[in-house]
DNA sequence: CGGGACATGTAACGCGTTACATGATTAA
DNA sequence: TTAATCATGTAACGCGTTACATGTCCCG
């Protein structure tokens, strides 16, 4: 026997943290409404498929950081609620006292670029456009939110907003939105320098037929 | 029977075109090689395990997108050297092609800060300085880069250098490069405002009892 | 004489993704 | 009548990670 220390798993994982503290924030949660708080408030930085938060829930449940509580319904599932217990909430803060791990920026439109000399530079910049249309439509979506919210949930269904007054008032919302524009701002500077230089290599002799 | 249509797995990942690339670039390299690119390289972007690249490597193979060659060797285990064949070089020029899947950033410094109404400052403050002197570091090294580089690789040996004078010119690597640049300033300007916001709010009565 | 570089691998494990399943209600 | 919303789940699968294994050469 060498070390004989039987590694034994992490117990929790940015997906765990997420879930706590939208639990935290708004409250006793069902599945379906964490997606939803997933889809609109998180999808640009960590995105979630519902069979995973199902799953994570039930694995939080097992360890004691969210408790549920059966919502009886006719004719539809019973929501199952979930709130955040005092464990969950230790765990929270815990986490955010540890050191974050090394960054990596995972985006694939940086390697194909980097690969860039092996592309016809027509086929990069189709790329590049797209990519640019999609980070454009972003860039809006957030000035909108960060603006006039008040109908992105028509139904004034608190429990769903994340732009309701009552969090209006968080700093720390409106400093990670902050962010996101500025990412944003600085990745499409980037991309249109970036379609510029392709251009510039995609015609360089213009009406000729003959090559070497 | 609904479908019928069994889903066969894809076939191609990036870190599959990441290899591509360095192969195309560097030509035949073995797997070692291979994860000493990935570090000095790609860690900022896309890392990947040493038994991950032998893994790939081994399935690229079977469908035919590198050729291995043995290179014998006494008193170590042989080099199997790499190289891209023609269809690894098409998948790779179709994978330019296609538009980015949708990025996300995937940053757990983040996601704390948006939950920072929960943690305590001074833990917040903690974690926000030590992203920053991870993120300055970065900062630092990439401009080292960029400049004087010829002493990165001091054995002269051109096969493990990404900076030899032979890929100076290529374009897209400055371009590459000039974007984490500027993904790292734009991220640290932000640090240092969260840090401000989390500072004021650390101690919100210095000497001052009663307010308001 | 211990530690790093060189060079290859195997085994285990889980997060995250994709797909499938069910079924009532409501809106176009 | 078709589709979206509400609401829960299960099953399969693999990338990516962590840990372990082997053995030589070379440097301080």
């Amino acid at each position: 026997m060498k070390g004989g220390a039987v590694m034994e798993p992490r117990e929790a994982y940015p997906i765990t943290y997420s879930i706590l503290g939208l639990l935290a924030i708004w409250g006793p949660l069902s599945g379906y409404d964490i997606k939803r708080l997933f889809d609109h408030m998180l999808s640009s930085m960590w995105g979630a498929a519902q069979s995973q938060i199902y799953k994570e829930l039930r694995r939080m449940r097992e360890i004691g950081w969210v408790e549920m509580e059966r919502e009886e319904q006719e004719s539809r599932p019973d929501r199952k609620l979930y709130s955040i217990t005092a464990e969950g909430l230790s765990a929270l803060r815990k986490w955010q006292t540890q050191p974050p791990e090394v960054f990596q920026l995972r985006d694939e439109m940086l390697l194909k670029m980097l690969f860039g000399s092996f592309a016809r530079s027509a086929d990069l910049a189709q790329s590049l456009r797209a990519s640019i249309a999609e980070h454009e439509t972003r860039l809006l979506v957030y000035r909108q939110n960060t603006q006039a919210i008040a109908g992105a949930f028509p139904r004034g269904d608190k429990r769903y907003n994340p732009y309701s007054d009552e969090n209006a008032e968080d700093p720390y919302f409106g400093l990670v939105t902050h962010f996101a524009v500025e990412f944003e701002k600085t990745y499409l500077r980037w991309l249109y320098e970036a379609l510029e230089l392709v251009e510039s290599r995609e015609k360089p002799a213009p009406s000729d037929m003959g090559e070497s």
